[in-house]
DNA sequence: GCGTGTGAACCTCTTCACAGCG
DNA sequence: CGCTGTGAAGAGGTTCACACGC
């Protein structure tokens, strides 16, 4: 059951999911039909059942979904139920901002280190992580293995820093920079583009008559 | 030409294009192939000429597009000649950060003002932007018309700050909080989902083989 | 009766190959 | 000869209606 391969667009579901069981758990609930995922995730139920079918017979027909034993499943499924170290690689407001807000809630992930080119920033220390220098790098990799490194450099730095994580191993990227960066093929990096949310609103706004 | 519907994907193309016409005008380039377009955003050359085809012929066959005359037809598209004011709801640790990161590079968007419900921030100012009282917003919008709101408040107040903005008339939002909120029918609720990011890395990291 | 599992129709999006223009 | 525009084929995702089990 591991070697499946998921598109994009399921995995985004069925990470919302997880967020709704998460939660729901956290509640007291132990029992979850697929109407309310609907409900909650903006999704039709036909679709919720199709996707949690997909990969098993995981509902009891009458009832609904066991909270905890979907919620393993899709973990299992995603690959989250041992997730990686989360790095961040730039301490300006960003990365900053990022750190102190932590990611508790998110099923388990975690800042493990925080690095910056500036020898200013280097040092201090944010929700208990300490900014190293950028040179610290590829040795911090070597010793932790695998991790997805959160990308929050200054304008115009991005490709700089990409280029660094690469070539120290780091393939899996998430970058909140502005800028369209040139991937080297065997790395796997995903935007956050305010820009482009901004867009997406802007359109329904002006053009659209909401979606 | 104003009334087409388009696909949010489209959408999040057309915004890439733009993001690199941008950039490519700044560097001084004034002609520009779709083949180079297809590159810069990790898009088949044939779905970029098909994106751009459908709304009026814009290319010169043999040489390409007008790097000017392109930006300014997708832009009309979007609607983003003009794009509207951004607000910051919430002015903790992510929405400090994204004032001061400003949004230079993106098209024209602009930060125009910032709300927050604790008295120790209203009154702060960040980047020439003076924090509000919460209170203030419902005679902001009306005095500003429509503004695209940027929420970033603290865990658990996501509910609560959409139904104040939705109530004071203001219906495109985009939220980076980490929870799922239940929104209005005649509002637009866009999220910046950084779990949902990790999870689709983790995905590759652990089952992929690199997407 | 309620809620899941599923096969089939439906629709959208993507890809390909080639025609057409400069 | 280079690059755009386009129709047709293909793949993928979504919706629907209904059968099955509790």
């Amino acid at each position: 059951m591991s070697g499946r391969k998921v598109s994009e667009k399921t995995i985004r579901r069925l990470s919302h999911y997880a967020m709704c069981l998460r939660r729901a758990r956290a509640a007291g609930t132990s029992v979850i039909t697929s109407s309310y995922l609907s409900r909650r995730c903006g999704i039709s139920a036909a679709a919720v059942r199709k996707d949690l079918a997909g990969y098993g017979d995981f509902g009891k027909q009458g009832s609904g979904y066991q909270v905890d034993q979907l919620l393993a499943n899709i973990q299992e499924i995603l690959g989250t139920c041992d997730p990686p170290p989360v790095i961040i690689v730039g301490a300006g407001n960003i990365g900053r901002a990022l750190l102190e807000s932590g990611l508790d809630g998110t099923g388990g992930y975690c800042y493990s280190a925080a690095f910056d080119i500036d020898p200013e920033l280097v040092g201090s220390e944010y929700s208990g992580i300490k900014v190293r220098p950028m040179e610290d790098l590829p040795q911090y990799l070597k010793k932790t293995g695998d991790v997805i490194a959160v990308l929050a450099v200054s304008p115009g730095r991005g490709q700089e820093a990409v280029d660094k994580l690469v070539e120290a191993g780091c393939s899996y990227i998430l970058s909140f920079t502005l800028e369209p960066i040139e991937t080297p093929e065997d790395a796997c990096l995903h935007y956050v583009e305010v820009s482009t949310e901004l867009d997406i609103l802007t359109h329904s706004m002006k053009r659209g008559g909401l979606e």
